[in-house]
DNA sequence: AGAATTAAGTCAATATGACTGACGTAAATT
DNA sequence: AATTTACGTCAGTCATATTGACTTAATTCT
């Protein structure tokens, strides 16, 4: 296993597809649209996350913990076939979670009130507490974040994320976004 | 553990501290920034990441390889070292990725010319045709997220994404992104 | 020339968050 | 009465990360 051979580096010489055109009309073809934006969203969305992320190591939690923290807090009484369905992860996945969250007294589950099989899902006033502290931290960045762009820019960043999004999926997460309240009963 | 007692569900009454003043500037105050860009954001870049995923399924990689592979391909030559600084990750974390990406003949590694400690990396044909397959989708969606936003929003997005890194990173990570080659020889 | 540092790799143990598939129970619906 | 739904659980697995200690080889510092 010690005796690999390795090659002696070459000096990176462009390869031969990537030799740009003496037309720039051409170039811009292939490559107008921007590979720093790819680097900037994965560089933007790790500090994003990284916030909550050393509020909830405190506690012992992890982000899997936030998320559904953050979606309970935004859908009091949300069942939890619906918030597996948000999360798009397996019952197995939410379920150790969910446990963990519970017996913090961060989330509370209780009877539905029509359908006895339910445990609809609240967070607890601590629960609420935490959520807030941690929506505030991204909020702050986000805000940062918008400091010194036009006017408008807001609404442009609010309809490229949503663009970002498969076609599909948007609808839903509209009313997701708006509702203040559960999404069936 | 099953004859454990859920309280019955009581309908969703807005806290105290949520029922909004009257006077909307007052609310303005504390709410003023979006919940909902929190939420785009956290689906957008799901289904940002969601596309190279399922391409790397293909080869049984995960996101950690598409990680690897594309910060390879973008600063051909990179030390080991500079690589785990940007991706922020242990020496352990990156060496089991590295290894199969290497077996798979999608990156190489080349003794360094003047340090023969350093085993600098380089895509190999293979290696940039797959990085090359992975931007192009990741570029197809943001250009998707970009059509019919007005002239200048790219480079509203831009700024936005890179204040919302963290102040003391944003000069690394700028030169990073420019940069086609090395940050150090 | 010898000591210290650096680059890279490795061993061992652990944690987190996800997965699949199967099964069970209670309650609601058809 | 049969079926479906909501929820939970058991058992096993996988991917990606972690910490800490240690080794080897090469370079740099004094």
């Amino acid at each position: 296993m010690t005796d690999v051979n390795f090659k002696p580096a070459i000096s990176p010489v462009p390869r031969e597809e990537d030799v740009a055109s003496n037309d720039p009309a051409q170039n811009e073809a292939e490559d107008s649209l921007p590979y720093d934006l790819i680097e900037l969203l994965f560089f933007a969305y790790k500090d994003f996350t990284g916030d909550p992320d050393d509020v909830l190591a405190e506690f012992e939690f992890g982000r899997a913990h936030h998320r559904v923290l953050h979606f309970v807090e935004r859908n009091p009484g949300i069942m939890v076939t619906d918030l597996l369905g948000i999360l798009r992860i397996t019952k197995q996945s939410l379920g150790r979670v969910l446990k963990q969250l519970v017996d913090a007294g961060i989330i509370e589950q209780r009877e539905g009130l029509n359908d006895r099989r339910q445990r609809l899902l609240y967070t607890t006033e601590r629960g609420h507490t935490l959520a807030e502290e941690l929506a505030h931290l991204q909020q702050r960045r986000l805000e940062r974040a918008l400091i010194g762009l036009p006017d408008g820019s807001e609404e442009i960043v609010r309809q490229f994320l949503l663009q970002m999004i498969d076609p599909e999926a948007r609808a839903d997460i509209m009313r997701l976004i708006r509702s203040p309240f559960p999404l069936k009963d």
